[in-house]
DNA sequence: CTTAGCACTCTAACCAGGAGAGTGCTAATT
DNA sequence: AATTAGCACTCTCCTGGTTAGAGTGCTAAG
């Protein structure tokens, strides 16, 4: 069972009788797989229940009265309304976790690249895009309070260096940086040597008020290492991969390319994100977010489901998939837990 | 004028009397602009042109004979042939240049961003693609023999290290790597300049050489660094910015989402580009590359105008634009043009 | 060589009309 | 009271035919 989304957005509660659970998860689950809206009788053919058409056709009338179903014409068989799929979501779904195969061929994919952290993500958002065929994204890692273990200056030109940050959360930020006047490679050591020591373990806003007390070079290149801090904190939106957009394309409820823009330029932009991924990072726990529950209009033919990896407060990250609504959750919440509780170990390795 | 492409791809002789090229220019940029088939009689409405719409058709005709122009069907009007494209470009375009207040606006934004060579790509696609209204792509810049400046080593965690490459290129690579035993940090820095003595002015393939020389953390860090140029010189597909490719979803030749995303895909792969980037990179000059001239079937509706910056033995990248066959040429030519002079001068001045 | 005129072709839009799907209701059955 | 058979009703989708309009290609005259 998967947990709700934050109050008010899309809990549920209505009562329906097994029959009515029943009707609503062949109903969500035939659709989800044919794309078509489902008639009574293909429902009442099915094994399960041995009821007539016509009595299923009374129940559905019931559901959609509770708005878990709709009608997309008087002639058309029966379509999963959103609030019919939180429901299933929330009572009726059974996860069908991944085969022990798949555990393995994603275990190896990590373990051929011999990954450094940045390069996770990425091969998290494809492994998943390509198993859940849909969109998937990951976010960096992103340590709200990160303090700095280590800054080094590696000098490229003679005026001309490259600060690397080094983090208490196993972060790494870098930035070139231009001198006004040449600084000699042993002086750059020295200069890092000090930097580090003064600067050990302070946060961003620590290192801004310390970089005031300093003067001329010193000055300078504490600047820059808050810069750096903070840019890091900021945003997310610059900080996602993406994957396999492609493969939304192809979903029949995605066959105008201008809408699917609308849809990626979004996402791209990261603005519908932001919120809701701070939110996820706090609290933890899978999330499923359907259709109109989210609040950015491009995203209402859309579901994401979303969960936390990494250390809540040391650093942790957003992984997650997006669809059409009308995506095969089931299979989506497993390829999410498992790859969040995959990745946390490699976090977890990484930091010792 | 504008250079033809590679031979046999897409030259064009045919002579035109004068009368048909103004008719192929006017049905050429009508077109693009418009989108809608051009029929004799708005053609004959026009200035510069004192015959009648009859006189427009006969002429139209012997341009479809010589290959230049189209029928979508018996009543349309004409629409340009790729080859008609291809003499329009040739002998017919007026580029037009751009305006004072765009090159200042340019100029702005390249100096706000205080730029690190790999912000420039994606900030130059950016422009280009918010320009031209359609898709853009930077690639790297490329330097196919490259050659070691210098070598630093920082220490992350006792036993992972940051290698990171200085190119005379001006170039930086960096990769992480995981020690079988930590080390010290001390050590490393002695290490690097050792290596940084040895390897200093070696190429990939002496690298190579040089580590089998080796033992030790020294063939390992060797190793490394030659893996790492290798990767630098092998491939450009991972080294292509693309923006903008959302203005090219509202054109109506690509209302089908599918279509369009198969031209995504072949982009992002980026195979289809390799040969070309190559080519471009060594010859230089500006080139259009036209509909169906591309090999690639995805691309048959699409055309590219490219052109390469930076300094061709050194460092060198390709620039161009993406769209649709029906795309403002003379626009992109005159923007491609001006980005690689700013790139020109941008890479110039980073390397002193 | 140019052009007026016209027949011809093809598209796009509209309007039946019919088949089929699937519902909602009613009345009979269990 | 719940179920179900039966049927009328509605709506979509497809087909075919008709029409209006666009723009050509040809012909024959200027």
């Amino acid at each position: 069972m998967v947990a709700a989304g934050p109050a008010g957005l899309g809990s549920i509660e209505v009562e329906l009788t097994a029959r009515q659970q029943s009707i609503l998860k062949q109903v969500v689950e035939d659709y989800i797989l044919s794309a078509i809206p489902v008639p009574s009788d293909k429902i009442a053919g099915r094994a399960g229940l041995r009821v007539s058409s016509a009595t299923i056709r009374n129940e559905m009338m019931e559901l959609e009265e509770l708005g878990l179903l709709t009608h997309p014409h008087t002639s058309a068989g029966r379509v999963p309304a959103d609030l019919g799929y939180r429901y299933y979501i929330e009572h009726l779904m059974t996860e069908g976790g991944l085969a022990p195969m798949e555990q393995q061929t994603v275990w190896h994919q990590f373990h051929q690249i011999e990954a450094e952290v940045d390069e996770w993500g990425p091969l998290a958002a494809a492994v998943m895009a390509q198993m859940a065929r849909t969109a998937a994204l990951v976010t960096k890692l992103h340590a709200p309070e990160d303090r700095i273990k280590r800054i080094e200056l590696v000098s490229v030109q003679e005026d001309l260096v490259l600060v690397v940050l080094i983090l208490r959360s196993g972060g790494l930020q870098q930035r070139m940086l231009r001198l006004s006047d040449p600084v000699s490679r042993e002086e750059l050591i020295k200069l890092a040597n000090r930097l580090s020591d003064l600067l050990e373990g302070k946060s961003s806003s620590e290192v801004l008020q310390e970089a005031t007390k300093l003067l001329g070079l010193e000055q300078e290149f504490a600047l820059a290492v808050a810069r750096l801090m903070q840019q890091s904190e900021r945003s997310w939106s610059d900080a996602i991969y993406y994957e396999g957009i492609g493969y939304v394309s192809v979903e029949p409820e995605f066959g105008r390319a201008e809408q699917l823009f609308a849809l990626m330029e979004a996402l791209q932009r990261g603005v519908t994100l932001a919120p809701l991924l701070g939110d996820i990072v706090d609290s933890g726990g899978l999330r499923v977010i359907i259709g109109r529950e989210n609040e950015a209009e491009e995203m209402h033919g859309c579901s994401m489901v979303l969960t936390r990896y990494g250390l809540s407060g040391q650093a942790a990250g957003v992984v997650g998939i997006v669809g059409p609504t009308r995506m095969r959750y089931w299979r989506a919440v497993s390829l999410v837990r498992f790859m969040a509780s995959l990745l946390d170990q490699l976090v977890e390795q990484s930091l010792r």
